[in-house]
DNA sequence: CTGAAAGCGCTAACAC
DNA sequence: GTGTTAGCGCTTTCAG
C-alpha cells in the first residue's frame, strides 16, 4: 500500500516491471495477458514485481496498440433515469464481467446536438454502442451506422445491418389488453401521448388501432400533450375537467400518476368510473395508491441481455436472431377493475 | 456523408489528412489543436482535407501522447438511480461543455468489490473522479486517494487532500426541523435507518440528537431496518401495527412512501395522527398523496457544480474552499401539519 | 511558419 | 521460452 502511494507520481509502466523482474517487456506483456506460455519461474518473478510496484496496465496504451478500447458508448435520453435504473444495473453487471467500461452519453435535446454525441463516440473509439433512445432521427442513425460499430438498441424494435435490439412487444401487449376491454363492451378508451418516447407510443397506438379495427371500429382517442412534465400535468388537469373516459392508457409512470391525481381532484373515482393503465411499470406505479396496472418487463434483463449480445458481436460471434423479444406480464392492480 | 461512410473501414488518421492536404502531420496537429500559429492558407487546406475525409482525432492516441484522457470516472451506488437523475444531468451537461467523457462505475455490493472499481479507474486513466457514494470504507478511500487523482464527493461532506465536496447540510436541516417540533411539544419523533446511505443518515441522526440535547432531552427513536426495500416495507408494516409516533423521518423517498402506505393500511391518519418527513425530496415525494414534506435541494447544481469544481482541479486552478455547501429549502406538504 | 523525429505504454510478429 | 523491434495515432520539442 505504502509503495503504491509513493510511486503513483512517476507512474509505473511495463518497463519498470520488466526491469524489476529482470526480463523484457514482452515477457511482462505475456504474463499480464496470459497470451503465451511463460516459464513458471519467470512468471512468478514478474508477478512479484507487478505486486511490488503496484503496476496496473495502461488501458489507453493497450487501446492504441490493439485498436480496441473495451469502452462501450451508452446513449440515453437525459430524462428517463427513473426507468433506466435497473436496465443500467443489468448492463453494468455484464459489462463488468466482460471488462468493458461504459461511457455515458445523454441526449439532452437543448444542450447539444446528436451530432456532437456521434462525434464523441467516434473520437473515443468505443468498441460498441448501446442505444436506449427513441430520439435519434433516421438520418442520424444512418450516420452512426456508417461507422460500422456494433450497436444494440434497447427497448425499441429496431435492428438493421450491424445492429441488434432487445425489445418488448408493447404493440401486442396493448392490443390484447384493449381487445379484452372491447370484448367487455368498453370502447371509451384513450391513449396519452408521450413526446419523449415517440416510437414506443406509436407502437402502443398501433396496437390499440388494430384491436379496434379487428372489431370493425375506428380508434380516435389519442390525447396529445405538451412536452414537459409540468404542463403535461396541467394539461391533463384541464382535460379531465371536461372529459371523462373509461380507460386511460399512458406510457410513462409519471403520466399515469398525473392522471391518478387529476382524477382524484376532479372527483373521478378509480377504478369505478375510470380505469388507468400505465404501459411501462416502475417502482412508483406500485408505490402510489391505488397501485397502477401495468406491464412488467424484466428491466434488468433488458440491460444484461443487451450487453451480452453486444459482447458477442464484439467477439465476432455470428448472431442468429438480431431481434430479441422480452417477455412481459400484465399486472392488474387497483387502478383497473379487471 | 457518403465519403465518411465509405472511408470508415480504413480509419482516417492524421497521416491521411496530412497527405491529402500536402503538409506534415505536425501541421495538421497544430490546426486541430490550435496550438500554434499556422498560415491562414495552409490552415484552410488542412481544414478542407479534414472535412473531405471526415477525419476525427483519435482520443485514445491523444490520451497516450498527452497522458490525459479527458475521461472522468463517476462512481455511484447501483441502487439510487432515481435520485441521481438530475444530478447526472447537471454533471453531464458541464462535462460536455468541457469535453469530458463520463465513465460509469457502479458499486453493486454483491457483484464486485470496491477494489475492482478502483482498479478499473486507475487502468482507464481517468483524469478525475466523481464519487456519489456513501459506501466506500475509509480504507478504500485511502487507497483511491493514494493515486492522487483529483476527486470530488457529491452529496456527502467529505474532502481532504486532493478532494473537494459538494454537500447539503442535512444535519442542520433536520436539527432545525426537529427543534421546531420540540418547541411545539412534540417529542415522539423517530428516524428510520437507511443502510444505503449510512453517512447521511448519521448526519440526520446527529442533527436530531443535538436538537434533543439542546432541550435537555435524549433521543432514542432510531428505527433500524433490514437492507432491501421489500423487507423494509415489511418491517415497517409490522412495526406500525404495534407502534405509533408523532413524527417519522426517513431519508429516502421510497421509505417515506412505504411509511405512508403502511399507515394507511393500519388506519393511521396522516398528518393528523402521524406526520412524515422525507429528508431527500424526489419527483415521487410530490406525486404520492398526501405529498410528502421534504427538503428540496438543487440536484442539478449538485452535479453541475461538482463537475465544474473538478474541471477547475484538473485545470490546476487553486481552489479556495474545498467544501461547497448547497442550499436547501424545507417544503411542507400534506404529510405534515406545519 | 513548417517539417523531422522522438516518445507516450503497450502488443505482436519475428528472431534467437 | 524469451528478447528485439516495429508500429498503434498523436503531440511536442527542436531544427530549419
Amino acid at each position: 500500500m505504502k509503495e503504491q502511494a509513493k510511486d503513483s507520481k512517476k507512474r509505473v509502466t511495463i518497463y519498470s516491471v520488466a526491469r524489476e523482474a529482470g526480463v523484457s517487456l514482452a515477457t511482462v506483456s505475456r504474463v499480464i495477458n496470459e497470451s503465451d506460455a511463460v516459464k513458471e519461474d519467470t512468471k512468478r518473478k514478474v508477478q512479484e514485481a507487478i505486486i511490488k510496484l503496484g503496476y496496473k496496465p495502461n488501458a489507453v496504451a493497450q487501446g492504441l496498440a490493439l485498436k480496441k478500447t473495451t469502452n462501450i458508448a451508452l446513449i440515453i435520453p437525459d430524462s428517463s433515469f427513473t426507468y433506466i435504473g435497473k436496465v443500467l444495473n443489468g448492463l453494468l453487471d455484464v459489462a463488468k464481467i466482460y471488462k468493458y467500461n461504459i461511457i455515458l452519453h445523454t441526449t439532452s435535446v437543448g444542450v447539444n446536438e446528436m451530432n456532437e454525441i456521434i462525434d464523441n463516440v467516434i473520437k473515443s473509439h468505443a468498441d460498441g454502442i448501446v442505444l436506449y433512445n427513441d430520439l435519434f432521427t433516421e438520418k442520424e442513425l444512418q450516420i452512426l451506422r456508417g461507422f460500422e460499430i456494433p450497436m444494440v438498441y434497447l427497448d425499441v424494435r429496431n435492428s438493421g445491418p450491424g445492429a441488434c435490439c432487445v425489445y418488448v412487444d408493447y404493440k401486442k401487449a396493448v392490443h390484447d389488453l384493449v381487445t379484452r376491454y372491447l370484448d367487455r363492451g368498453i370502447e371509451d378508451i384513450v391513449v396519452v401521448d408521450d413526446k419523449k418516447n415517440p416510437i414506443n407510443v406509436k407502437e402502443v397506438l398501433c396496437g390499440v388501432e388494430e384491436a379496434f379495427a379487428e372489431k370493425g371500429k375506428k380508434f380516435e382517442g389519442f390525447i396529445e400533450i405538451p412536452e414537459n412534465a409540468h404542463s403535461s400535468y396541467d394539461y391533463l388537469k384541464k382535460y379531465f375537467k371536461v372529459n371523462r373516459h373509461k380507460l386511460i392508457i399512458t406510457y410513462r409512470d409519471s403520466q399515469a400518476i398525473a392522471v391518478l391525481n387529476t382524477c382524484a381532484e376532479n372527483g373521478i373515482s378509480i377504478p369505478e368510473e375510470t380505469e388507468v393503465v400505465c404501459v411501462k411499470s416502475s417502482r412508483y406505479t406500485d408505490m402510489v395508491r391505488p397501485q397502477i396496472s401495468s406491464f412488467v418487463v424484466p428491466s434488468y434483463d433488458l440491460g444484461s441481455l443487451g450487453m451480452r449480445i453486444l459482447t458477442k458481436m464484439l467477439n465476432g460471434d455470428h448472431i442468429q436472431d438480431k431481434e430479441f423479444k422480452l417477455n412481459y406480464v400484465y399486472k392488474a392492480k387497483g387502478s383497473t377493475r379487471y
